[in-house]
DNA sequence: TCTGGGGTCCTATTCCTA
DNA sequence: TCTGTAGGAATAGGACCC
């Protein structure tokens, strides 16, 4: 049964600028940060001939195709898209497994009596995609998650330096033909190998998936450990159990931003807690969620990372209860080799606890219905009606910005999603 | 070349408790 | 009461994905 599509949109920020402004079209666009320190979120086919890449730093890009349009990245258009686009799937089977905003499982065995066979709700699924939003998916079909996710890999354009060649759009791979398409491909291609794993693979000189097929499991358990390990070698054989699951509980919600200058002033760390901490906050109660796990995240100057984590009760969902913890793990971390990076992450995530009259007043943060709790739900309301940088935590005013009427920063997802352009974040630590 | 942001999953270690 | 132990939860880090 060749019930499982893989629907991937190419290209799908690039795509999108090109959509909203005509001129762009048949031009090299890139999306991403701009800053020194940024990356490239997404590029047009045009640009992927003079081999940039995503997640290729942004320094890079611009040295390999100086003339391309660099676009800082509109997210909200983004996630509205996506929307339209999980929309347009969700009208031919109700089992769609959101895996990102520009791509999805579908188990359509259910529709097939409604819509045709697998290979014909994809090419009905591309043709309402392109008539109904103006973009391009490339859709693979095939019996298993996994295939049908390289099978939608292998329909894509190909750019290569001497020009773009348009994809296939659809590639079936039939029952009985998988091993024919995957033992050829690169062990990369499977998802759950990447660098680190290639490079225990190559060991033992395997670098398709038919060499890493033909090794004994005991070999691999014992290079990868047994859960990687078995799940390789079953998938370089084909199988692949796991079921399309729509609806995934999500599991965690954090906020982290990389600086353009790294952070020594524990004073702008803490500040920046406060901020990151603001915003997980008002995107767990937009979610009706709340957390027991607070985690700090800090990424040094030399790339080196440490996280600290703790786990409260009752579970949290305010500003000031996530940023209370994230400071005191802070306050346990060395800061003078300068951050680069800071994040807070909130995890064990359940229905935020009922609310209970408490006895002590003194500590305000601890009594959910009191103060803090009208102030967290006028925040909220204000926020829907005017946006989520129209109020704030007052410890985000700077003293030598208070004074004017663009003093106050709260993060908004998206707002800077692929690193720091030059002249944004705190200023530096000394 | 020098590496973003938001996630998930896995593993190893430590700590607590029965 | 002391000690060993097993199991679970918490913690930390790493790998990987888009």
């Amino acid at each position: 049964m060749t019930s499982i599509l893989h629907v991937d949109l190419d290209a799908f920020f690039a795509a999108v600028e090109v959509l909203d402004d005509p001129s762009l079209r048949g031009k090299a666009v890139i999306v991403g940060g701009e800053g020194a320190r940024g990356v490239v979120a997404a590029c047009t086919y045009e640009a992927r001939r003079y081999g940039v890449r995503s997640a290729m730093p942004s320094v890079r890009a611009r040295s390999l195709c100086p003339h391309a349009v660099f676009l800082p990245g509109r997210y909200a258009r983004y996630e509205e898209m996506s929307g339209f686009f999980h929309g347009v799937l969700g009208r031919f089977t109700p089992l769609v497994e959101g895996i990102a905003l520009d791509e999805a499982f579908l188990d359509v065995a259910g529709a097939e009596r409604l819509f045709g066979p697998g290979p014909a709700i994809a090419g009905r699924i591309r043709a309402a995609i392109a008539d109904e939003l103006g973009l391009e998916a490339s859709v693979g079909v095939a019996s298993t998650k996994f295939v049908a996710k390289l099978a939608s890999e292998a329909a894509k354009p190909k750019a290569s330096r001497r020009g773009v060649a348009p994809g296939a759009g659809v590639v079936v791979v039939e029952p009985g033909e998988e091993l024919r398409f995957l033992h050829p491909l690169p062990v990369t291609a499977l998802w759950g190998v990447g660098p680190a794993t290639l490079a225990r693979l190559e060991r033992f000189a395997v670098t398709t998936i038919g060499e890493l097929a033909a090794l004994p499991v005991g070999t691999i358990v014992a290079a990868l450990g047994p859960s990687a390990g078995v799940h390789l070698h079953d998938l370089s054989w084909g199988r692949d159990p796991r079921p399309v699951v729509p609806d995934r509980a999500v599991k965690s919600v954090s906020h982290e931003q990389t600086y353009p200058h790294d952070l020594f002033d524990r004073a702008v760390v803490d500040r920046e807690a406060v901020r990151l901490a603001d915003g997980v906050a008002s995107r767990l109660r937009r979610a009706g969620l709340a957390g027991r796990t607070v985690t700090v995240k800090v990424r040094y100057h030399d790339f080196a990372t440490i996280t600290r984590s703790e786990t409260v009760a009752p579970a949290v969902d305010t500003g000031v209860a996530i940023a209370r913890t994230a400071q005191a793990l802070l306050a346990a971390v060395d800061l003078s080799p300068g951050v680069r990076l800071l994040g807070v992450g909130v995890s064990n995530l359940g229905e935020p606890p009922p609310q209970q009259l408490s006895l002590d007043l003194a500590d305000p943060v601890d009594e959910p219905a009191g103060p803090w709790d009208r102030a967290t739900g006028a925040v909220d309301r204000i926020r829907a009606r005017y946006g989520e940088a129209a109020v704030g935590p007052a410890a985000l005013l700077d003293p030598a910005e208070a004074g004017d009427s663009g003093g106050l920063r709260t993060v908004r997802r998206g707002a800077s999603p692929w690193g720091p352009t030059s002249s944004g974040g705190p200023p530096a630590g000394r």
